[in-house]
DNA sequence: GTTGAGTTTTGATATGGATCAATTGGAGAG
DNA sequence: CTCTCCAATTGATCCATATCAAAACTCAAC
């Protein structure tokens, strides 16, 4: 036990040590650091995103229900969202990887509205909504850049329901690929070669659709030389190839 | 020309001079005038909503790839907003009443993301922009409410995306049927008889269903006794009805 | 009133994806 | 290493909704 909270006590002062170059090249930095700042402005923004969070895979960084007070930018890992309907039924509403930003659906009612669940070990910076609104009253330039990321969110969501109301299953999943690709490539990582985190239930949650679909889309899309699949590995063959697939689609 | 300009002028005081009375009874004024302001503030709001609008059935507000530059609160009437995909197929993305709020998905990229089309004649207030900004810098309860808006209707993508990923057809007409009749309530108007403004197929289109599917649940709730319908009339008989189609539900 | 275009209803049939079922494959626990 | 459990694949069948088709109804224009 001594031992444990020295271990935690060690592992506190290494974050504190790393989070000044940790911003410096953060994915996220152009949410906490909106371009054009002066010195003081960045000390402040500094002050602004203070606590850093870990959460294991599985555990949930927040629930529905919960009291809203902190937005959270993701440093590593990968998340999913979840609305869980009055019957029971639930659907995944969206994935969040590392330079993104999650809970803004909190700010509407002061609570959240979905839980977010890591899909692996996962690390987020927390920022507190207050201090949030206060700094955006004084430099605009974070007031601009946080009203981007909220109307991008609104926009995100009405592409999904462009998928889920008028695209068919492999038209969806395609989609889906190509989104996924395109955030990767964003962030740095490799376009065509990644790890899916979720299984292929919380993609048909995600799409309309039901985990076999997702299965048999991703069986015909290897099949047709689109992709290599094995299990969560993913390798995308033909870029075009999938662009056809939805593309090709006849009114 | 010399009278046009004067007409302009003149329907311009007219606006002026309605336009302080008109707020006081808007529907829209719990968004330009948050609770609690000083006279001071309340006169700054009433020059932040300055032009007000009117368009025509079937005319559009604004359109998908036109530079933004300002929110518009809907005073009368009725808009609905379209996605059109690459490929031509469009989806209805949602419906605005009086007293909602119209334009947020142009501020991520200062470019209309949908249509806004008038599905009668409308009437907005347009709020520029750029100057709500400056303005939630100064008031910050008219900033929290801004966030809140835009929030919510993140909230209510989410649920839209709930709709079309796991309802029914006839779970997604029924929670369509109710979602209007809390908003119309909400407005001050009758919750168990309205007139629709939409087609079914643009109900089709926003709920992911042909329209003959929308049909031909209206009937089948007819028939139930859940509700009246005749062409764009609709009178509600049985709120909890219509809950128990989606209620009842087995997993 | 008549015409005509657009909207709605209703019926018959087709089909994409769900459902049910069985098997295989992997990762973690012991 | 083996056992167990969960995830994924694949096949067979079913069903909710789409599609196709025709008729009725509405409203605006003339």
């Amino acid at each position: 036990m001594a031992r444990a909270e020295f271990l935690r006590e060690q592992s506190t002062h290494i974050v504190l040590a790393e989070l000044k170059t940790a911003c410096a090249n953060c994915n996220v930095r152009e949410i906490c650091q909106p371009a054009g700042l002066t010195p003081e402005e960045l000390d402040q923004l500094d002050a602004l995103v203070d606590v850093r969070r870990k959460i294991r895979r599985g555990d949930s960084l927040y629930r529905a229900g919960e009291p809203f007070d902190a937005l959270y930018a993701v440093r590593s890992g990968f998340f999913k969202s979840r609305v869980t309907y009055e019957d029971g039924r639930d659907q995944v509403t969206g994935f969040s990887m590392a330079g993104e930003v999650l809970g803004m659906d909190g700010i509407g009612q002061d609570t959240h509205n979905c839980d977010a669940v890591a899909l692996e070990d996962s690390e987020v910076c927390t920022i507190p909504y207050g201090r949030l609104e206060e700094l955006s009253r004084e430099i605009s330039s974070l007031q601009r850049h946080f009203h981007k990321i909220m109307s991008r969110e609104i926009v995100r969501e009405s592409g999904v329901m462009m998928l889920l109301g008028v695209m068919r299953a492999e038209e969806r999943i395609a989609a889906f690929l190509l989104n996924l690709s395109q955030r990767l490539n964003a962030r740095g990582y490799s376009p065509l070669e990644f790890h899916l985190r979720m299984t292929r239930e919380e993609i048909g949650s995600y799409l309309g659709l039901k985990l076999e679909t997702v299965s048999r889309a991703f069986s015909k899309f290897h099949k047709d030389g689109l992709i290599e699949v094995e299990q969560k590995f993913v390798r995308i063959k033909s870029i075009e190839g999938l662009k056809q697939v939805y593309a090709h689609h006849v009114n």
